[in-house]
DNA sequence: AGCACGCCGACT
DNA sequence: GTCGGCGTGCTC
């Protein structure tokens, strides 16, 4: 019986969207299956694949079925689970299947087809040359070169042909021509494994132990290394041998060649934290509180059961405590745990504690690996040598078989969500793939996101209601820190026009004395927001999008946050000549400037974007703010996630209302949180904390709730707002996005699709029951410019769905993008679909 | 996404 | 008369 595998091959495309059968050649059979990677034939091209189904019959005829053509791994990367999971993902969030596939992945898996070349045996040699026997002797002699080249390396592939041959070009394609040289093509990997030479004994042992004691004493060299390699017992590695024993390459080899040892090349793992040492941490004694919360979910985790929980904790309350005994006992059942953190939470000292409390069974991920790196770490989890994954949102696919617990730390983060297609809530999917496992799912924050606590609350919805649980005190039984409110209107009225208020300068000046830290936080890089000319008004603007740009100091030029675009710094206005050019707001580089006029000698970490894109440059500048060699760690919000420093006294908020305007029906919300979480900085220890806040809003309810450290209230206010203006958690939302260079025809195009989404949302039939429909209820908003009116050289409108219910409104959006993009026709025109968004860009 | 097939303007 | 423009449609 012939065997039949679906593929969704590497073409994200509308036609492409949908499996293509493929018959399963014999030599694959038994090694084949469901989550495999092959490479498949694909009209005249090439291209990497993945198996979603395997069966004996196919729909299509059999005169169209290709034969599958290469398997590219041993163990399929992608679990059946996984497999199903990308099925999922691309109904719920309007994605190709392709593109969910190949974002469980780590990117060394995306191959592609190269070119490789060989020699064709000299019978099927085509062209008039064969016409006589002596065809060889009718070569050139840079045809022979060329020949000879691909011959002793049997197969070579066509790039470094290229590079070699480069201008021969012409004759390795007359070459190919006359059938001389024969051309392939095979998927290719980004990443190659990484390997060690490695020496293992070839023979028995007490052989080799005789072979040892007859040694012609001419050959000492030898005979030691031998019996290094006896004692150790195999598979060492041959740098060893060299560096212990002091002898070169030529000694071992020569044993190899006597048939005594084999050297092989071994493949290893990439370890990135190899070279460190972690200090092996044992389990705290829980807190009352801590053990309380501990005791709910460890019951439901012995009974492998599944579960969810939403643990409510303030900061400092120990939850990574409570984190680490639950994925402690999930090891023991055998079972595995993912832990996700937010990237910038992913901070060394996270990982020293969980390296420090589980070893090796850990495995981490983050975006500074490199991708080599990456796809070791999860090798080690596809492999079985890994029990715990940590790292950011992408470790949600960490493919492991049989999982027990699933956390999810800082819960209310944005970053869960992907701003990419898939455009996946990591939340959305822990859920989802803890059903699948029977597996426990902990969401843990000290600033619950209001999706979360309602839905603990009100337990409105089957899919999703934790049970929520609280920790009201600090582990190591510290108060949170006094926070102060300071009006910088007043401040301003007061003659005081500096970027410091009157008490954090005093503040800030009281900690240098006494030798303890501080932290200050600016949600905005760069050096100043905006340049304009006070002669003619000209605002620096950036040519692609409608934003202004960003003057950085340290490159004396302007930027673009959001395309990177940069330029020199103007010294005169380019509208009018002018020399009064001023830079107003602020960003961290300004701060930094404006501290070391202020206090002299002070010694400033600042941390944001622009100073961590190297490798290991975050963790440099904590290192160098831990031991103390600097009095004040400056950044953005990465200073305000996790950071734990006991000599930290005092917290400053430079402007607590930077995000509050932005038009986000979650800006109080996201302020609440940012306040709330740097507060938490200061005073972790035994020293007490105090928090300065500088606000223009200094009676807005973020603000006065988070200065009281009150979750419960806050929450209570921001729901009332949100079920007045219909907003989530009252309904859902999904945010549509319409791009293209052409303004008018873009905004043509918006409204067809606005109308089109209302007048089908009215048909009813992809609804289903019509009794249904009537606790439901589906509004469609816009269509309006987008907060960022064009981006990129592209102009962006966007509408926005709202509803309730369980509807399948992705299934819609989708359906009306597609009809439209048929009717229009226009590649230059995207349409994307983010359902449940965070951000409302 | 590629790549081929197919129907209308400026050239040997 | 042809070479080639990119619109349209297919890929197991």
């Amino acid at each position: 019986m012939t065997l039949i595998a679906q593929v969704i091959v590497d073409v994200p495309s509308r036609g492409t969207d949908r499996p293509f059968d493929y018959i399963v050649p014999e030599s694959m059979q038994g090694w084949l299956e469901v989550g495999s990677r092959v490479g498949v034939p694909f009209g005249p091209r090439t291209l990497q694949g993945f198996v979603i189904g395997l069966s004996g019959t196919s729909e299509t005829p059999a005169a169209k079925l290709k034969a599958l053509q290469e398997l590219l791994d041993l163990v399929p990367p992608l679990s059946e689970e996984l497999v199903e999971l990308s099925e999922w993902m691309s109904a719920k969030y309007a994605c190709h299947r392709i593109t969910a596939l190949q974002s469980m992945l780590p990117a060394a898996l995306k191959g592609k087809a190269e070119r490789y070349i060989r020699v064709a045996e000299r019978e099927s040699w085509v062209g008039e040359d064969s016409l006589f026997d002596a065809t060889a002797s009718l070569l050139t002699d840079e045809e022979e070169q060329i020949i000879s080249h691909i011959q002793k390396q049997q197969e070579v592939r066509m790039e470094l042909l290229s590079r070699r041959f480069g201008e021969q070009a012409h004759i390795i394609k007359s070459l190919l021509q006359r059938g001389i040289l024969l051309e392939s093509r095979s998927i290719r990997d980004k990443v190659q494994k990484k390997t060690v030479r490695t020496v293992s004994l070839h023979l028995p042992e007490d052989e080799i132990r005789t072979i040892i004691e007859e040694f012609p004493a001419k050959a000492k060299r030898q005979q030691e290394v031998l019996t290094y390699i006896a004692d150790t017992g195999g598979d060492v590695p041959l740098k060893e041998i060299m560096t212990v024993l002091g002898v070169t390459a030529s000694t071992v080899k020569a044993l190899a060649d006597k048939g005594y040892i084999a050297i092989m090349d071994m493949e290893v793992y990439r370890d990135p934290y190899q070279d460190r040492n972690f200090t092996p941490t044992t389990p705290f004694t829980l807190t009352d509180e801590q053990q309380q919360v501990y005791n709910s979910i460890i019951n439901r985790i012995n009974k492998r059961e599944k579960g969810e929980y939403l643990i409510h904790g303030i900061t400092g309350s120990g939850k990574t405590e409570v984190y680490l005994q639950c994925i402690q006992r999930v090891i023991e059942q055998d079972r595995q745990a993912i832990m996700l953190v937010p990237e910038i939470a992913l901070t060394p000292q996270m990982v020293e504690r969980f390296k420090g409390r589980f070893g090796d069974r850990v495995a981490v991920m983050h975006s500074r690996l490199s991708s080599g790196e990456r796809y070791d770490e999860w090798r080690k989890i596809r492999e079985g040598k890994s029990q715990v994954a940590i790292g950011a949102r992408s470790a949600i696919f960490a493919p492991f078989s049989n999982l027990g617990l699933i956390i999810m730390d800082e819960e209310h983060e944005t970053s869960y969500k992907q701003e990419e297609s898939p455009k996946y809530h990591a939340r959305d999917v822990a859920i989802h793939r803890a059903h699948q496992h029977n597996a426990v799912v902990i969401l843990g924050s000290a600033t619950p996101s209001l999706e979360s606590y309602y839905a603990a609350r009100s337990q409105a919805n089957d899919e999703f209601m934790p049970t929520l649980l609280e920790i009201h005190g600090r582990a190591l039984g510290s108060e949170l820190p006094a926070v102060e409110i300071i009006d910088m209107r007043e401040e301003l009225k007061e003659g005081n026009r500096s970027m410091f208020s009157r008490p954090l300068h005093q503040a800030i000046e009281d900690r240098l004395e006494k030798k303890q830290q501080t932290v200050l936080l600016l949600n905005r890089r760069g050096h100043s927001t905006f340049v304009m000319c006070r002669t003619c008004g000209y605002v620096a603007e950036c040519p692609n999008c409608d934003i202004s740009l960003t003057y950085h100091q340290r490159s004396n030029s302007l930027r673009c946050h959001y395309c990177g675009h940069a330029e020199p710094a103007p010294q005169i206005c380019p509208e009018c000549g002018s020399e009064h050019i001023r830079y107003f707001g602020t960003g961290t580089q300004r701060v930094e400037e404006e501290l070391a006029k202020l206090f002299p000698g002070i010694r400033v970490v600042r941390m944001d974007v622009d100073t961590t894109t190297q490798k290991g440059s975050h963790e440099k500048l904590l290192n160098q703010f831990r031991d103390k060699k600097a009095d004040l760690l400056l950044g953005t919000q990465m200073v305000a996630k996790g950071l734990d420093f006991p000599d930290v006294t005092l917290v400053g908020v430079i402007a607590a209302d930077s995000a509050l305007h932005l038009p986000d029906f979650r800006a109080a919300e996201k302020t609440f949180q940012l306040l709330t979480q740097v507060a938490g900085r200061a005073g972790r220890h035994h020293l007490p904390g105090e928090v300065i806040v500088q606000t223009y809003n200094p009676e807005h309810y973020s603000v006065i709730h988070a200065s009281h450290h009150d979750y419960h209230s806050f929450v209570r206010e921001e729901l009332k707002h949100r079920q007045i203006l219909g907003y989530p958690p009252y309904c859902r939302l999904a945010l549509i996005t319409f791009s293209h260079e052409k303004l008018a025809l873009l905004v043509r195009i918006a409204e067809n699709y606005t109308q089109m989404i209302k007048d089908q949302a009215s048909k009813l039939d992809w609804l289903g029951s019509l009794e249904r429909f009537s606790n439901e209820a589906l509004d469609v908003l816009g269509p309006v410019a987008s907060p960022i009116p064009r981006l990129k050289n592209r102009y962006r409108f966007q509408c926005m769905i709202k509803w309730r219910g369980d509807m399948d409104v992705a299934k819609l959006a989708e359906h009306v993008a597609e009809q439209l993009q048929d009717s229009v026709r226009d590649k230059e025109l995207l349409i994307s679909i983010d359902v449940d968004p965070q951000v409302l860009m």
